[in-house]
This record gives C-alpha cells, sequence and structure tokens, in this order.
DNA sequence: AATGAATGAGCCTTCATTCAT
DNA sequence: AATGAATGAAGGCTCATTCAT
C-alpha cells in the first residue's frame, strides 16, 4: 500500500526501450539485458512486468499501432471532405515532420518479420491491418470509389503504404526527399478515378 | 582431380534449405542445424561449403533477386510496347502462376529486417534495390512519365510491390484473391497520367 | 540492495579453478565446462561473472603474479642486506615450502604460450616481467653490480628463474632436489663479481 | 614404381609449416588446415603423411633439437679447450646469427607447454632434455667444475638457456639486445670458480 | 600420392527465464 | 518493486580425422 504502483509508467519505459533497440537490432538480438539498459532497469524487473519477451512485443505492437491511430485521428479532425480524410490517413503514415518516429518505423518493419513466424505476433498484426484496411475501406468508399473495387484500392493503398516504409527504413535514400505522401496521395487519385482533390 | 567437387550444387541444394526453413522461421530461428536437416546435410558440411551464417543469407539474396530478374527477362520478351514491358516488371514480381513462390516472398520480406541490422545484408539488399528503381525508372520514362517525376513514380511503385509482398505473406487474405498485380498496374496508369493500359 | 553481491569471491574460485585445471591440461584444453566442473559451478555462471575465457586468463596472470610480489615483500622485511634482499627475490620465487604451487608454476610456464599467440596476454605477461626486471636490476644494483652491468645480471637472473619453472614443471628431477634457489643465488653471486653469498 | 616416392620430404616440409604456423598461434591454434596451408599442400594430404597432430609435434621436436645438437656440433668442431666446448654449447643455443631461428624459439617455447599436458609429448620432450643436461654435465665437468657440483650447475644453465628462451620470444626487450650468450658465460664462469676462460 | 567432401564432437558464448533476498 | 545470481538450453563455429575417388 505504501508506495503507489508504478507498473504501468514501467511498462511503457520497457516498451519504449524495445522500440529503440529492436529498431536497431532486431527482434532476435534485441536482448532483454539490452532492453534493460536501454530503459536504465535490471533484466530481472523487466521479466516482473511482463511475462515473457513476447508480451513487450505484443504490447509494442499495439503501441505503435496506437499512436498510428491517435495521429490519423488528430489529423482527420480538421479535414472537412471525405478525400481530405483520406489524405489525413495516408499523412497520418507517411507524412515527415512532427510525430514521425523513424524508430517506430524501423520496428514496424522489424515486427512483420516476427508475425510471419510467431502466431500470435502474426494475429496481433493481423489484427492491426485489418482494423486499417477496414478504415481506409470506408474512406476510399466515401471518397468515391465504386462499391465492388473499395478493398483492392485500399488494399493497394495499404501495400504502398508498408511498402514506403520498408524502402525508407532499409535504403536510405531509395525515397525521394519527403515524396512518399505526395506519391501515395497521387496513387489514390489515380484509382478513385484520376478527379482531383 | 582426384575428386571431382560438387561445391556448386551442395551450395545452392543449402541456399534453397535455408530459404524454405527462414520462410517458416524467420533469420534468427532457422539454425544451421535446421538448414542442414531440410538439405539433408549435416551442419558441419554447410560449414564446410559456407564461411558462415551469414554467408548464405548473401547467396540467398542473390538467389532470389536473380530469380524475379529472370523472371521479368521472361515476360519482358514478348512484350511489344514500352507500357506492355513496365506491365512485365509488375508481373514478374506479383503475379500468381508459374514461378510465383510464396517461400522465396516470405523470405524477402524476413531478409528486409536482417538488411535493417546487419550492414552486409543492408548493402546487398540496397544493391538490389537500387537496381531495381534505375530499371523501373527507365521503365517509366519510356511509358510515358515526365522526366522529372520518373524516379519518384518508380519508388511509388517499387513500394507498392514490396508492400504487396508484405501484406501477402503476413495477413492471408489482406489482399483480396489475386488482385496485387492489377491493382500495382492500375496505380501505375493513375502515375502515368490515367490514360489507359 | 535487495541482493548482496559476491562477485568478487566468485570470480576468486573461478581464476583459482582456472589454475588447477590449467595446470594440468594447457589453456586450450581448459574449457569452460571444466573450470566450471572444478569450481563447482554451471558454465553459464562462468559467463556471467567473465566477460569472456581470455578474461579469466588476464585475472589469472594478476592472480599469480600478486602472489609472487606479496610473498617476495614478505621474504624480504626481513632482510637487513642489499643481498639479503636480492636472496629473497631469487627465494620468493624458487624456494620450496610454504607458498610454493606447482599448479601456479605449470601454469605460468603454460601461461607464456598464450602470451606468445594473444596480444592481450602479452601485455599483461610483458608488463609483469618489466615489473621484476625492474626491481630487479634496483636489487643488484644495489647488491654492488657494476651500474651498467646491471640490466643484463637482472635479465640473466630473472632467465634463469623462469627457465627453472619450466624445467622443473615439465622435467621432474631435471632440477636436482630444492636446488634451484640455491643455484641461482650462486649464479647471482657469480655475476656480482664472486663476492660472499 | 612409376612414381618416386618423396614421403620424406613431404614431412619435411610439414614439420616446418607447423613450425611457422605454430610460433604466430600455438598448438592448439595451429589447425591441419592451416598448417596445410602453410605448406601449399591439402589438409587430407598431411594426414597422409602423419598419423594425427600429434606426430607431427612429435617430428617437429625431434627436428628442433637437432638443429641445435647439429649446431653445437658444428661450433664444438673448433673448440680446443674443455671451457671452449661448454661456450659453443651456450652460444650454439643462444647465439644471434647465422642459424638463429626466432620461430624455432617460440616453438619450443610453446612446446614447453604441450609437453606439459601430453604425455607423449612430455616423454620426448624430457629425452631432449635429459640428453642436453647429460651433455651438459660432462661439459662443467671437463670445464673443472667440481663432481658433486656438477648436476647442478649444469642444471642451473640450462634453465637460463630456456628462460632467456622465454624471455627473448614473449618480452621483446626483455633481455638486453644480444647479451644473452654473453650473460650465461659469465654465470658458467662464476658457478665454475670465477675464472676467466 | 593427392584431393576434397563429409562427419562428429566439442567449445565458447548468448540469452530467456527463474528465484532468493 | 527491485536486484543480481544462477540455470539450462541452444546456437554458431572450428577442427581433427576419415574416406571415396
Amino acid at each position: 500500500m505504501a508506495r503507489p504502483t508504478n507498473t504501468d509508467a514501467r511498462r511503457a519505459e520497457i516498451v519504449e526501450a524495445m522500440l529503440r533497440v529492436m529498431a536497431r537490432r532486431g527482434y532476435a538480438r534485441a536482448s532483454i539485458a539490452a532492453i534493460a539498459e536501454e530503459a536504465g532497469l535490471t533484466a530481472g524487473l523487466v521479466h516482473y512486468h511482463f511475462r515473457n519477451k513476447q508480451a513487450i512485443l505484443l504490447a509494442l505492437v499495439e503501441r505503435i499501432a496506437g499512436v498510428a491511430q491517435a495521429r490519423f485521428e488528430a489529423l482527420s479532425a480538421s479535414a472537412t471532405s471525405p478525400r481530405a480524410r483520406l489524405d489525413a490517413f495516408i499523412d497520418a503514415h507517411l507524412a515527415r515532420g512532427e510525430g514521425a518516429d523513424p524508430d517506430a518505423v524501423a520496428c514496424w518493419v522489424a515486427l512483420g518479420t516476427e508475425a510471419l513466424a510467431q502466431p500470435e505476433i502474426g494475429a496481433a498484426y493481423g489484427r492491426v491491418i485489418a482494423g486499417q484496411l477496414e478504415a481506409l475501406t470506408q474512406l476510399v468508399r466515401d471518397a468515391g470509389a465504386a462499391p465492388g473495387d473499395a478493398p483492392r484500392v485500399a488494399a493497394g493503398l495499404l501495400a504502398a503504404i508498408e511498402g514506403a516504409f520498408r524502402l525508407a527504413a532499409i535504403v536510405p535514400g531509395a525515397i525521394p526527399d519527403g515524396s512518399a505522401a505526395a506519391t501515395v496521395r497521387a496513387m489514390a487519385s489515380g484509382l478513385l478515378g484520376g478527379e482531383d482533390r
């Protein structure tokens, strides 16, 4: 009773530390010891707050997806047209500037590989993707896509976003300066019928 | 002279075995022992033919990129217009059917993560991407992209391709049936000015 | 604070275990597993306390040199003449009886070989030898060696000491009973000009 | 029949190659592959000529001891006094110049460690030392040592020689320039009664 | 004689996890 | 909550040795 619980704060710190370490080394080499050091804690304490290493990764999936979602909501708030809301989605993921976190991007890329190999991570990752796909499908539908086309268009745009993460994270310079968001917007325009915003 | 060498064949077998194991488990969990077993060899022999585990991965990068390149050249041979050659590039990577290898796709996705953490892999991966970007830039230029736009368009299309790999490999069903190639072709049309194929 | 540290004691135990194993088998065959068993620990724990095998060897160099130095200081305390202090140095290294440790001698011999092959060990070994040479040079100077001769005399005596270790450790019986200390004392007398022993 | 046997030459080459590699890396790290490469052969062939790695080491003991013995005999041939023959022994081992081989010295030092751990090597090394001790005992006796003292004196001088090898090989500069032979000669003089040569 | 593939054992090291304190 | 010791299981890699050719 005496000591107020700091569990939530500690857990967030640990997740954040894993984000940093994993962006640099990948999941397998992100040892608990390294994560603990990054967070200024001891390895034992990390296991006090998380059942195992996978549990941290699961929390990390939520954390990254949550930040992206929040960013979308923030940008979306000032959007007045369906098309503007679609652009907000694209910008939430790809625009440079405030809120953009290269480590999170690298981490998300690395995370995909774990989703491939660890069913639990695959499920969590799949849930995030499904949610984004659903949102995006609605957005493109609102923006004028033919109802039957919407799922394909949404999948294409999400693929372009995820692919842009990959190229940007792995091959510096592969994507010209800050063109990612603008290019995906243009793709959206093309897929929606070419009409301008 | 006394004994004929079989190194090339063995190396190919080992690379192929790594492809299979890695598609399932990722790089870190693709132990030499598991690779050897998949290939029907002993772990010692694997190290006789490859200096270390990374060397197998490096060979795998070349192998996957080479197959994709060969597939493009085959499809491209029967293309008669610039736009058809661009479609050949897209189809070479995304079309279902003969030559499509889901394990290679999963492996390529996993490989990106290693490219992030291992500089040597990053360099090899970067070289492949740079080559594809260069080819794609020329293709979109030939297909009528404004010269100044070509690099951006190429990067966008390659991102869409890589992202489609990711979604397809990690989240079954994320991309409707076999729509990936068609959707990216449509994106290309949009980016090139909306003219039909 | 929660748990008191026992690292220093454990490290000493491990170093001592390496001393025993290495005296019997040499460095290369003194596997971490064998050292751990000798110390009654697990191999994993050895690596918890030492970064790697070489680090144990480095600690062992200090340990052996430290014991010899301590023995010299103890014997030297009761020496009343310069010549007696020189004899104390010789006896500290070569006399039988209390404090003499055949395992340490064998280990020191084996250590020289590693000093030859591992630069870090060579440096540590070289530092010890340099210190002994310096001390010995001063001792023979005090005992009446011509100033210009002192370094040569010191080197000769240290060589005789190290060589006696070798012969004694490797070829039982090569050095008659316990004659080593007396013989080196006689060498010192000869080199110093034959004055009384 | 057609092919004249080259076994003896090959064996000598292999022993020589081990000498070079072992001087650099020590016995354990002198892999058969490294030895073969140094000799310009293949690992398989090395095992064709030697039953196992230890057998090469055994041959190496004989080779190094044989060279020293030959050098002694050559220098001894022109010696006219007992004392000169004793000096010839010392010079045969310690003098710089023609015939001195730093690699052989380093190797001999490393060899001692193996003698400690491998009984067969210990026996071979012991035989060499016993032979040298016997010869040296006779030499010091001829040079005027008191009969009862001769074994001790011989042991002391051999220790000084072996110790000089060690210091010279491991700690460059420990023994001033080329003073080793002269210093051991002086030691001999002292032990023999101080009379000059 | 010679080559090169193949084996199998062993070693150092890393690391997630547990647990006493 | 927190620390730090301890464990046990792998994993990558080296290497002497064998053997078919």
